[in-house]
DNA sequence: ATATTTTAAGATAAAAGAGTCTCAATAATC
DNA sequence: GATTATTGAGACTCTTTTATCTTAAAATAT
């Protein structure tokens, strides 16, 4: 798989942040209820993506996590970034350890390009434009619930 | 990671097979010392390529696998779906089920294009192609040996 | 102060991936 | 036929990922 299970959750969840009123704290609780995720292994997820500088968390009564940007200024990258690493980027196709331009693999060019369009892919979109497509689209968050059961409730 | 280990492993094994002398069988056992991939591993992993069509197998002395078809007919692609599976480029990469055109999630379309590109590289290279270029430029198959370490003994 | 709501952190469990080991089956050679 | 070289198949172990559970810490409200 591309992305890990925790990596497609924490995108999940931070892209249901991205659509919530600017500067509340979102309840894990309520994020893990609306986008069908496990509770306590959410609440991991996003205690990285704290630690990674990308949510602020508060504790107590009307506490909650929320992002420390906008989210037209959070492209993908960033939480695929702070959950997985960036070995999808940087490793070689073969495993090879130090593969690059000095010291190629057979596949390695080839390989650069591709992840260069995956690069460009995470780049590119940022949490508010996914966000508003998916709005405008009512496209899927979960398996069976579009953007409009998320969030207009 | 984008391939699993056993995949890398397979398209490793696969492109020293396709180095090989056409229609001898090669044993595992000179692949795993040279490739330095633990032997029972290996072994596994070209069971799976034998059942998938890809290598055929013979026991006893003088016996080992070799490639069904030649390599300049066979593309990376076919190793890493006969090990793989062909999730990576059908998978949605938010974990939806059934994304695709009809119900997309809000990055389809985006990493339709992506899946698209690594499909073409997948499908594009095959095992004569990197041989070639990895004899030519003497690139490596292992962490500390190229091509020429491998082949030339 | 006490109770309540929330995140933080750690221990544990379950599942999947990676790797090892043993023994059986097959084929060649002597 | 016995021995040897090889793949095949299954059990087993180790590690990582995924998931759950419990307790602690922090903040609010009463």
């Amino acid at each position: 798989m591309l992305l890990s299970k925790s990596c497609v959750y924490g995108l999940r969840a931070a892209l249901y942040l991205a659509n919530q009123e600017k500067g509340k704290y979102i309840p894990i609780r309520q994020m893990s209820d609306k986008l069908e995720i496990s509770f306590h292994f959410l609440t991991k997820i996003l205690q990285q993506l704290t630690a990674e500088g990308i949510l602020q968390s508060f504790k107590g009564p009307n506490g909650g996590v929320r992002l420390v940007r906008k989210g037209s200024e959070i492209p993908l990258m960033d939480v695929v970034v702070a959950i997985d690493g960036s070995k999808l980027l940087t490793e070689c196709a073969l495993g090879l350890p130090g593969c690059g331009v000095k010291a190629p693999c057979p596949i390695h060019d080839k390989w650069a390009e591709t992840r260069d369009s995956i690069r460009e892919m995470l780049e590119s979109s940022t949490l508010t434009e996914l966000v508003k497509k998916g709005k405008e689209e009512n496209l899927r968050l979960t398996a069976d619930s579009g953007f409009d059961i998320l969030f207009n409730d």
